[in-house]
DNA sequence: GCGACAG
DNA sequence: ATCTTGTCGC
């Protein structure tokens, strides 16, 4: 699935000039109650080894309770450079997400989709190479500011690139920082913030598929060494 | 040229 | 991403 994997930052950047373009951004998609099944994705990585673990975790989207999952384990192929994530973590992810048994409705990333500065973040990446709707969830500032949201749950502010919103800036716990949601392939902005505020019905600011995931990841990379 | 920079 | 100590609060 992964063979002619670019090994370099210019291979990289040609391989998401295409992603990019084959981007679906006008399919709605799945709005909260027509999605049953949907899957979080993480990647744990090894500190003193590129040894590293990738976990995907379906949830049931009415109950958030765990349906299935699976783990991968394998080498690091390409090394974290800001803008090319998707290439460190996609190979790992694309394995374990061929050990369900079923495909997802939708999938979250952990991680930037359209507002990256070649619109080709890990949501996009992922969500192309499956066809799977999927968007991504960011716990952190990249390269869009954004105007302060409300303190309380559900406000958001714009992810502003001049005048084309990117992404959204989303309170998903009062008075705590917000997480950053972007689309990545076939779902729309406001179905995506909306499913991130059903997942973080848990009261954490993180939605419950990515925090499974990061459970899970974390388990099967200490398992592997 | 220099700094900033998802995970 | 990963390591880390204590601290506050339900």
């Amino acid at each position: 699935m992964t063979d002619d994997w670019p090994e370099t930052e210019a291979g990289a950047l040609a391989v998401q000039e295409r992603i990019a373009r084959a981007a679906d951004l006008t399919d709605p998609g799945p709005a909260p109650g027509a999605a049953r099944l949907i899957a979080g994705v993480d990647v744990a990585y090894d500190e003193h080894s590129d040894r590293l673990a990738a976990a995907v975790v379906v949830l049931d989207a009415a109950t958030l309770d765990v349906v299935e999952q699976a783990t991968a384990t394998g080498r690091a192929r390409f090394p974290y450079v800001p803008g090319l994530l998707a290439f460190r973590e996609l190979p790992p992810v694309l394995d374990a997400l061929a050990g369900l048994s079923a495909a997802p409705d939708l999938v979250v990333c952990d991680g930037y989709g359209l507002a990256h500065p070649r619109r080709a973040g890990l949501a996009v990446h992922l969500g192309v190479l499956t066809g799977l709707p999927c968007f991504g969830v960011a716990k952190t500032p990249f390269v869009y500011g954004h105007p302060d949201p409300g303190p309380a749950r559900g406000d958001t502010a714009p992810l502003l690139d001049g005048a084309e919103t990117v992404g959204r800036a989303l309170r998903t716990r009062a008075g705590v920082r917000p997480v950053y949601v972007s689309v990545g392939h076939r779902i729309s902005l406001d179905h995506a913030c909306a499913h991130t505020l059903a997942l973080t019905s848990n009261g954490f600011r993180q939605p419950e598929t990515t925090r499974r995931a990061d459970h899970l990841c974390r388990a099967a990379l200490k398992d592997a060494l």
